[in-house]
Parts: C-alpha cells; sequence; structure tokens
DNA sequence: CTCGACAAAATTGTCAACAAAAACGGAGCC
DNA sequence: GGCTCCGTTTTTGTTGACAATTTTGTCGAG
C-alpha cells in the first residue's frame, strides 16, 4: 500500500479535496469502507476533520453514510448514470441557451479554439488528451451562462458521474460520434442561437444516455 | 427569547432538521449569525455536533460558512430565486414528462383530488392552505416520476427559495393565477401526456418567475 | 453440523478542554 | 481629531478521551 497521501497541510478543508480526489480517480472503488480513523492515519488530520469531510462529501452525492455504520464510498449503478444524464440533459440545454445569449466575442474564440483541439484530438486518437478538453467545454460552457445554481448542480453530479463517463470515453468510436455533437453546441453558442444550442445540448445528452445502455449491455450481454 | 427550542432528544441527526427548521420556518433570519455555542446552549447538543449540522446545512444551500468566520443564515437574492426557478423550470418539467408516464390508476385518483381540495381552498379563500396542497402536488409527482436525482435536487433547491415563495404566496390574486396553471399539470400527467405535462410545467414555472420580479419590483419601484 | 446466545473487538457518536484566529476596544501617537 | 498599535475578548478549529452501538468470533445445545 502507497503511503503517498500522508502529506504536509493536514488542513481543514484540504482533507475533503484529498478524499474526494482519491474517489473520482479510482484509488478508493465504490463500496469500499472509509473508517474515520484509518482516513485520520492516512491524512494527517485529526477524526473530527476526516468525520467533517465524510459529511460534506456525504451531500456531494460521493460517500454513503448510514447511523453507526460508518461511511462508504457510494456506487452509482446505470440506473442512476442515466437518471443523472437525464438531468444533464435538462440543465445543460439550460446553461447552452443561456451562454448563447451571453456569449462574448473573446469567449466565441476561447470556444472555437477549444474546438479545434477536440478535432485535433480525436483525429490525432488522444483520447484522454479529447476527455479533458471535453470537461473543459462543459466547464467553460457552464461559467459562460452565468447560471450559477445550475452550474453548481452540474458540477455536483459530474463528481458522481465520473466513473461512467470515463468508461464511456474509452469506447472505440465514441469519440468520433461525440465530437460532431460538441461542434454543433458550439457552433449554435457562437452565433448566438439560444435555442438551436438547448436542442444541441440535448441531443448530445441523449447520445450519452444511449451509450450508456449500450456500454452496460456490452458488458452484461443478457440479463444476469 | 424564546426558550422552547431546548427540548429532549439532544440526539446527533435532530439538530439539522432543528436548525434547518427554524431557518424555513423564518425563526432565524436571513445574515443571522450562526454561533456554535449558542445553538449548543439552545439546543441541548454539544458544539461538535451543532458543527456537524452547520456543514450538513452549507451543503444544502441553507447557511453560509465562512473560514474562521463562523455560519450565518444564508440570504438568497432575487437573482438567485430567478436562477433557482429556471433550474426548477427544467427539472419540474422532466419530472412531469416521467410522471406522465408512469402514472398508475390509484395515482391519478391521488392527483385528482389533490387539484379539487386546491380549488376549494382557493374558493375559500384559504391561502396557507392552498400553499400547503401546493407543495404536496409538487413533492408528490416528484414521487411520481420516481426521478430520484431531479427529486432530490429539487428538494434541496426549495429549502433555499422558501421564502421568496412565501412571500409569493400571500401576494394577493397569486392563487387565482396559479391554480389553473396547477390543474393543467395535473391533467396532463393524469392524461398519460408527457409532452403536455412538461409544457405545462415550463408555463407555471414562467409564471412563477414573472411573479417573482413582479413582486421585488412592487417593493422596491425604482433602483435604490 | 447448524443455530442461537453471549462475550469481545471494532467503530461510530458525543463530549469537554485546549490552541489559534479574528473581532473588539482603548490607549497612545501624529 | 483621526489613526495605528496592542492587549482583551469572543469565536472558531483541533485534539484526545469516553460512551454507545454495531459487528465479529466463539461456545454450547439441540
Amino acid at each position: 500500500m502507497t503511503e503517498s497521501a500522508a502529506d504536509r497541510q493536514p488542513g481543514e478543508r484540504s482533507v475533503v479535496a484529498a478524499v474526494r480526489d482519491a474517489i473520482v480517480r479510482g484509488e478508493f472503488v465504490p463500496n469500499q469502507r472509509l473508517v474515520e480513523a484509518d482516513l485520520s492515519a492516512q491524512f494527517g488530520a485529526s477524526r473530527a476533520t476526516v468525520r467533517a469531510a465524510l459529511i460534506e462529501l456525504t451531500n456531494e452525492g460521493l460517500v454513503e453514510r448510514v447511523q453507526n455504520r460508518g461511511a462508504r464510498v457510494r456506487a452509482v449503478s446505470l440506473e442512476e448514470a442515466v437518471e443523472i444524464s437525464e438531468v444533464r440533459m435538462m440543465l445543460e440545454s439550460l446553461c447552452a441557451a443561456k451562454a448563447a445569449e451571453r456569449i462574448s466575442d473573446a469567449e466565441v474564440g476561447e470556444l472555437r479554439e477549444l474546438g479545434e483541439r477536440m478535432q485535433m484530438a480525436v483525429a490525432g486518437g488522444d483520447v484522454v488528451g479529447y476527455s479533458g478538453l471535453n470537461q473543459r467545454l462543459h466547464r467553460r460552457i457552464r461559467e459562460i451562462s452565468a447560471q450559477h445554481t445550475a452550474a453548481q448542480v452540474l458540477e455536483r453530479l459530474r463528481g458522481q458521474s465520473v466513473r461512467h463517463q470515463f468508461r464511456l470515453a474509452m469506447r472505440p468510436g465514441r469519440p468520433q460520434v461525440s465530437l460532431p455533437e460538441h461542434l454543433a453546441i458550439i457552433d449554435a453558442i457562437c452565433a448566438n442561437r439560444p435555442e438551436e444550442a438547448a436542442e444541441a445540448a440535448r441531443i448530445h445528452l441523449a447520445s450519452v444516455i444511449e451509450a450508456l445502455k449500450a456500454a452496460d449491455a456490452e458488458v452484461s450481454p443478457l440479463h444476469p
């Protein structure tokens, strides 16, 4: 077991970030128990600190806590991943429409550049690079939309579904189908067409939902 | 100062419920400081317990916490209330559509009865009763939709905007305009028409947003 | 051999006390 | 008179220990 995490900065707020990172990076696998004393030793913090961190991560949907039974990494099922994507479909279309209304000239250049880099990444077969640009695009659209409430909800949901998202990005052929969808969103936003941008976002997320179901069907061919 | 809150059941989870209730009921006003020691005395719990409760309520969006400066009741501005309503417009329309697809015969009866009771409440001028039925209707639709993720987000947002919602319900003439909107939602869901239900929900929330802005314009006639 | 009761271990919930940081107040200085 | 500096007070952040609960392991009876 690596002890790389036993660093300085026992801090207060850093513990939540550390545990969150460990979860989204896959270091802590779903359903793994998170014993307060263990985490307290692993990071330099006291038990009360990790306890506070676990409470915070619980409300973020990353960990599950039950009375007197401790915490564990929350496992999101396929059904939940689909639900999350449905909510994303609604909120990302809202943000896309808002962004199309408010975008500035400088931001247009930014989005266009992101789009070009995504095209290059796909052309070059750089899957992980494309995945990173993907995240940056969605985040930037949220920021441009200035819909703070929706952005916050979407950020929380992203943390919960990051595992499914990653599995999806690794599917062969997936980037080739998602790239044009992303470019359509960019085009609509940059052209100041809210309705078109919202529709493009809906189409993209519908595609994500289909891919999620397809990926699952491939793993478990028939109902086990 | 009333000491009615210093009850039994110092509990653990009850403290978050107690503080949450105090906030949504208006006992704790926006921007009011929430000193840990004071709350610790007011409710029978220790400081660590109220601290945990404050962290939880922070992630629910009801309180604001800044490093080394303590917690206070979060004040949601008009802009935030509008943002919240925009998100609600998207998610409630999603839930309404899902509910229209999944509703059972028994649930149809339930919703119809709720609608009749709402009509009676408005006819009788029972504003507070109508407000309660209003909440029950929205909650029941969320439950029927079986969209757990959206329901959870909506529940959190409801807590944040309950103050604005309440102010709205008290506006003279408001129930008369919101009642037919609610009945339209009920009709569409009970008739198994998802698209119609979603549209009805959108119309209702758009009306809420307009009313929010109007109510604010009335309080502060010109830009102060 | 299986099932249930009972004890032991592990883990969480709670508390009181200590340390650090920030807000407050007054005296001194320009 | 206003401003800064410094000590006091309040409030939060952290720590360790104790109590309550759950889980685990073991032993005996059927």
